[in-house]
DNA sequence: CGTCACGTTGACGTCAGCTTCAGGTTAGCC
DNA sequence: GGCTAACCTGAAGCTGACGTCAACGTGACG
């Protein structure tokens, strides 16, 4: 598969794609003319990528986290990384929560009683 | 209060503090000399800005909903807003959770049986 | 009056995860 | 051979929430 087919089916920009190669956190075979060449497992990847990302790990914390991640085998240093990433992201639910009981009580009074009219 | 006793106080730097005024999230009386002299609400003020930034929210849209958080009084549109940024909070707890259980899942497998010696 | 922590503005730097641009190469089809 | 889409690298630009530095003004104390 070439790039601009992994970029489509994972809704990840092909330029995207070159940033992860060069952090090392996608690896890609090359055609004799030197385009990139993905197996299919590369999808997965990608998308492994992206939520690692979304739940705000780092690409350097996904680089390293990466091997164990896909292959179930993690040195102790890794796996430390791994509990402190995860309480991390637990924390952060934990103010998301707080932040939407807020917003949550400032539209109940809102829409109870102090719309203004334009 | 001045400046570098809100900074000590509320835990967020001096430089923030001018930058919050710079995108009109905060304001500040002055002294005859120009130095900013903020009165002791501005301490819940910028708790309340440290919140909404910690979840996500843009300082733009700090800026726009601030009125209505802090008074309570809305137009449809700010309250249409509140809602839109509830919601994406919501989406975004969702994500970490995935996340989290995954991590959670890793942690378990490796845990298990495949830590690797060094 | 000196002094010294604290304050002021303005401009530039930083970091991450990209996007955009420039200039050139490859692949596949007719 | 020629066309076009897709690809390549390298470099510069962008955004947001500040950090950092320079050069200078303020204010409380003795």
């Amino acid at each position: 598969m070439r790039i601009g087919q992994l970029a489509r089916r994972s809704g990840v920009s092909v330029r995207a794609l070159r940033y992860y190669e060069e952090q090392r956190l996608l690896e890609s075979a090359r055609t004799p003319g030197g385009q990139r060449d993905y197996p299919d497992e590369a999808l997965e990847r990608v998308q492994l990528i992206q939520d690692l990302f979304a739940a705000g790990l780092s690409s350097r914390t996904v680089v390293e986290l990466l091997p164990c991640v896909s292959t179930g085998v993690a040195t102790p240093a890794m796996l430390e990384q791994l509990i402190i990433e995860r309480d991390r992201i637990a924390a952060r639910i934990q103010d998301l929560n707080r932040a939407k009981k807020k917003l949550g009580h400032v539209i109940e009074n809102v829409t109870a009683a102090n719309v203004v009219q334009d």
